[in-house]
DNA sequence: ACCGGAAAAG
DNA sequence: CTTTTCCGGT
């Protein structure tokens, strides 16, 4: 039930998430209500990045999806979860729940069209990177998201779904994450999704967690599997304090 | 279809 | 906490 891929790979939760696009660390952590419960966005994001079954599919704009078959795509989150009864409805209003979030929002005017906020989604799950914006360096995701020059919209339907390039933090050891934020411009280690085909996914999960290009000659040792608690900085603020960039600082020399 | 309140679940 | 469930309203 490991990804056999590396040696100082965490251990994965299930089997299943060996097809994941993020590494354990990037589900919510021990610590946290609802720990390990896979998130709606997860699964998603999941589905899109294996482009399988056409259940849902990326849409014309960056972050844009479209649930081609609604029903089906609750059925399958229900069974992800255990709820039998999952529908359409139901599960729309989980989405609709995001709103607030800034994770997601409506494509207006397109039926099951739906928009990711990925730097929110991202400045949400990884707070610790605000800091690196908020300190005048850039934020990697938000320039590469917001960019979008090198991102053409797939026109037409017919083309293999996972035309949408995912660029997902693959890899942070935490010393990288906050020493010193990409001082030359450098590139962050990525998991740069630009599959041909699904098939390629499992081979970009199947890298090294970091290659020795990105090591700055720090102590990347291991990956925190067991002790969680050192991932606390990693805490999702409050809703009241979402933009409380003080409160995130507070929290965040516990690493 | 889509929205968001309310409550309950886990 | 994040949904799940239900639902009245556009």
């Amino acid at each position: 039930m490991h990804c056999s891929c590396s040696s100082n790979m965490g251990p994965l939760i299930s089997p299943y998430w060996s097809q994941m696009l993020f590494p354990d660390w990037a589900y919510k952590p021990a610590w946290s209500q609802g720990s390990r419960q896979v998130q709606l966005w997860h699964f998603l994001l999941e589905l899109l990045g294996r482009g399988e079954g056409g259940v849902i599919t990326w849409g014309g704009e960056w972050g844009e999806f479209v649930i081609q078959d609604p029903e089906r795509l609750a059925k399958l989150w229900g069974e992800r979860k255990g709820k039998l009864h999952m529908n359409y409805d139901k599960l729309s209003r989980a989405l609709r729940y995001y709103y607030n979030k800034r994770i997601l929002h409506k494509t207006k005017g397109k039926r099951f069209t739906y928009k990711f906020n990925f730097s929110k989604l991202i400045l949400v799950n990884y707070p610790s990177l605000a800091s690196c914006h908020r300190s005048g360096n850039s934020l990697p995701f938000s320039r590469l998201f917001s960019e979008g020059s090198h991102y053409s919209p797939p026109v037409n339907r017919a083309q293999p779904s996972v035309s949408h390039p995912l660029l997902l933090p693959y890899c942070f050891p935490k010393s990288l994450l906050f020493s010193q934020p990409n001082p030359n411009q450098q590139q962050f280690p990525f998991l740069s999704a630009l599959p041909t085909s699904a098939a390629h996914i499992s081979e970009f999960l199947c890298l090294p967690p970091f290659n020795s290009s990105l090591h700055h000659g720090q102590n990347l040792t291991s990956w925190p599997t067991k002790h969680s608690a050192e991932w606390s900085f990693n805490r999702v603020p409050e809703p009241s304090q979402m933009d409380d960039r003080e409160g995130q600082e507070a929290r965040r020399q516990k690493m």
